[in-house]
DNA sequence: TACGAGTGATCAAACGCTTTAGCAGAATGG
DNA sequence: CCATTCTGCTAAAGCGTTTGATCACTCGTA
């Protein structure tokens, strides 16, 4: 005991706050009975309540005891007194699970901590008990309010706790329009970025592969190549939309279909389709971009910057789409009721299209 | 007053938990009134604590106020009473931003979960005040203890206030041993499981790519793979031995000093140089694996599974970093502060590497 | 009959903080 | 010189739980 007195080596500057490790936490009666003065002034200074009247002299006896004892505030305690913490809770079906996707709890983080909240977080894997519990436990610590988000685009069932709370569906929606507060990519904008990203490279024949499994993605991306083409005036060919499974496998499968097609540029549904793809023409001895160019969707960063030669592609804004749903959750962004707010899907271009020299 | 009595529509269900929407809270006190006793009672039927007297009926009827009303406790309020409460807090300098050591989050959420805690985290991106500002948060949220992470296995300095709290590094240690728990990936297994791969596909001239990067890692890996030679009668050639950037360019770089080398199989320090290896022996003409026999390390699914032919790796084990750093936290696993706890890195056997048929 | 033991439930303090009403004294004004 | 205002600070209630001490009974037993 006596040899923990002093931290060794540091006896030569004693008004360090002491280290206290885990002992028994310094609490504000403490502080105030250091500088003399009620607990009431000390949690005054502290808050720096705008409209209390302390002496300069007092104020710095507080702030002078605080520091002397390393005090740290309970926040639960506050909490307690305030009826609502500084949580905000993120309930995620595999969002930590996928890699990119990552980014909404990333972006959720860093919009909530700068407005002084912290995150709480929970991934469910789908498992519907698991959602009530992580809910539960969110509404048992008070949170401010919930984000609720799914690790692929999609439409989703709003569990009935999830209302107790204020919340907002991130990366997803719910099939009832008009019923919850939402913010999604915009599929469509994407599809059509991704598109002009061939126009502008100069082609006229783009051919587009789908994915075989329906979503929001697949119906928007399409739209988007529709509108592109038809604001550039080519005719929509029903002919030049594939589809396939959206992964290595299936694009690498598409690419005899896609070549039968005689086209020159292609929008695949996303960047892992895309890397199949160049593997399948590849091996038919085309070169990209020169046989072929090619745009993806995702920015998958491990593949889409990183393929040869690199993939243009169009990003799936999920570090937006976490920030944008707490700012709307904090009331700081508008949020409709109507319909999910979307979120742009900003192109990326890289050597996978050629530029377009007009002759 | 009296019009909100009965939920509109819900006249038919009177005994249904009436949604309450934000209104205020039900506390334990209206519990107790409803159901006609104490506040003590109603908290001791909550907790079912054993040695406590409940008369069944009582307990029926204080179960039922609460279904009832819907009563939700305050986990608040019982954190101050208790003094911890039933955080767990991580710390990453980047977890959430890179693809799969997001597993970290993941496998320290669910098992933080299985004993009931939750996870608070938070994002530093390295930035030191961050950093500082994150870890007292999660103090005065009087969290059980802190998980100190880092995206990539390295040596870490621990901030002081870190010490005020129970910790566990993980995927980092301390520089100085002995002063701090840690877990981390046992690079030199895996580095040996790599190599022992292609040694048991039947090769002899084996090459290394390591990183130019300094780290544990490279270290490790480099030792693994020097280790499983010496078992197989190998002598080690520092010719076979060679060095890139470790990313996909570097392994594209570092094609034509490996076919200098003459060897029919490679290990690469990790699955984006594999991934770099794989278009530039491609571009060479050559066929893996009939031509050379690769192996990867990190198991970074988006490439290593979809690569072709699918890339043979050892896997990081991010979600069991993140699961045993929770165990250690809670006293469940040895945590010897000597030296960091080595957590596996599983083979992974795909068809880079051909099945090996002793003629 | 009275006593100890058991039973079922309550009381009240404590956890660490915020906040409002209000008090004592100093300064100001008429 | 007294009334008023201002200044600086405190007392105390309250936030929703937990928990050890206690209490009012009812039994069985000596």
């Amino acid at each position: 005991m006596i040899s923990q007195e002093r931290d060794s080596g540091n006896a030569a500057t004693p008004d360090v706050p002491v280290k206290r490790g885990h002992a028994h936490p310094v609490t504000l009666r403490e502080v105030a009975e250091l500088a003399g003065v009620s607990t009431a002034t000390v949690s005054l200074v502290i808050n720096k309540k705008k409209n209390a009247r302390i002496a300069d002299d007092t104020r710095q006896r507080v702030t002078q005891a605080i520091t002397q004892l390393g005090y740290r505030p309970n926040a639960m305690a506050k909490t307690l007194v305030s009826g609502t913490s500084k949580f905000i809770g993120l309930v995620a079906d595999g969002v930590a699970t996928t890699p990119f996707a990552g980014q909404i709890i990333h972006g959720a983080q860093d919009e909530a901590w700068k407005h002084g909240y912290a995150l709480l977080i929970a991934n469910t894997e789908g498992n519907q008990e698991l959602e009530k519990d992580a809910i539960a436990m969110m509404l048992e610590y008070k949170v401010r309010g919930i984000l609720y988000s799914t690790w692929f685009h999609r439409p989703t069932d709003i569990p009935d706790t999830l209302r107790e709370s204020d919340f907002v569906l991130v990366n997803c929606f719910s099939p009832e329009p008009g019923t919850a507060r939402a913010v999604v990519p915009d599929e469509t904008q994407g599809g059509r970025s991704a598109t002009e990203i061939l126009l502008r490279g100069g082609h006229q024949r783009i051919a587009f592969i789908n994915a075989t499994t329906p979503s929001p993605a697949r119906d928007g991306r399409l739209q988007g190549y529709k509108d592109a083409l038809e604001a550039a005036g080519i005719p929509f060919d029903t002919e030049l939309v594939l589809e396939a499974y959206p992964d290595q496998e299936g694009g690498y499968g598409a690419t005899e279909h896609l070549l039968a097609r005689n086209v020159g540029a292609v929008y695949c549904y996303n960047d892992r389709m895309a890397m199949g793809l160049y593997d399948g023409l590849r091996e038919n001895g085309l070169s990209i971009p020169d046989d072929m160019a090619v745009v993806g969707f995702d920015n998958q960063e491990v593949i889409a910057a990183h393929l040869r030669p690199p993939l243009s592609t169009v990003s799936l804004p999920h570090y937006e789409l976490g920030a944008a749903g707490v700012r709307m959750l904090l009331g700081l962004d508008a949020a409709p009721l109507e319909s999910a707010v979307k979120i742009a899907c900003p192109p990326v271009q890289r050597a996978s299209v050629a530029v377009h020299s007009p002759a």
